[in-house]
DNA sequence: CAGGCAGTATTTCAAGCTGT
DNA sequence: ACAGCTTGAAATACTGCCTG
């Protein structure tokens, strides 16, 4: 290991070097150019960049990846930021494509009567034994005449929120891992319903912000062992 | 002025995490 | 069971300062 960090000393003060910076300037030489293909040229042109565009849907249709373009396009005012609602899903799996949602529920933080909305979905497929066991909801519990499918809860849903939403300002969705899981779930939902979601709809990611809370408290442990 | 050294910035990659 | 994101470590490039 000493030996390795020698070396990349050697390199770092030869490639540092007068001489070499000179060539660089004057001639165009470039230290990656002169070392192996795909080195310097890679980590200056393979950076995977993050496409805002792509989180538009696509032709087809569906959202890729599954992020709703409302997700950046919004502001809010953050002192009275309107209706929060925190929500939660039950799935039939991991994969949005493939999956359903089995059960939905949501809290309006604001309080009050009727402040919670939650049901059993009918997903019209068998629920998975390993998510069965994971949510506790069965095939035979969801998949009846009597419970209803997304299309039937969606206007009810809508008709909710609308209800708990206060005039000129947007509804806040959170939820744990939202980003990842619970949003792309939702988003196919709609989609299947030929339904468009709200543009006054903001969502976050609690997990995001328990990451940024936990460097904060990181951060204020370290103050003050100093 | 050239070389050496130390520190910083950037990128890549693998492992872990997250939800049902 | 799965796929995408985050994180931390390692590698690499660059920059500034010091010395002879």
């Amino acid at each position: 290991m000493l030996l390795v960090l020698r070396f990349n000393l050697l390199r770092n003060n030869i490639w540092g070097s007068r001489s070499v910076r000179f060539l660089k300037q004057h001639a165009g030489f470039s230290s990656g150019k002169l070392l192996q293909p795909g080195t310097y040229e890679k980590r200056h042109f393979t950076t995977k960049l993050t496409d805002t565009a792509s989180w538009h849907k696509t032709d087809s249709g569906s959202c890729s990846p599954a992020i709703p373009p409302l997700w950046l396009q919004q502001t809010f005012d953050r002192d009275n930021p309107g209706t929060v609602l925190v929500f939660d899903i039950e799935t039939t799996g991991f994969l949005h494509a493939d999956h359903r949602i089995i059960e939905f529920a949501l809290r309006d933080l604001s309080g009050g009567k009727n402040c919670t909305f939650e049901t059993l979905i009918n997903p019209e497929r068998n629920v998975p034994i390993y998510a069965a066991k994971a949510n506790k909801i069965t095939t035979e519990l969801v998949c009846r005449p009597d419970v209803p499918r997304f299309s039937d809860v969606l206007p009810l849903l809508l008709a909710y929120v609308q209800r708990r939403q206060a005039p000129g300002k947007p509804v806040l969705w959170v939820a744990h891992n939202a980003k990842q899981f619970d949003i792309p779930f939702l988003m196919q939902e709609f989609e299947r319903c030929s339904a468009q979601v709200p543009a006054d709809w903001l969502f976050v990611d609690s997990l995001c912000l328990a990451r940024k809370l936990k460097k904060l408290d990181d951060f204020s442990v370290l103050l003050q062992e100093i």
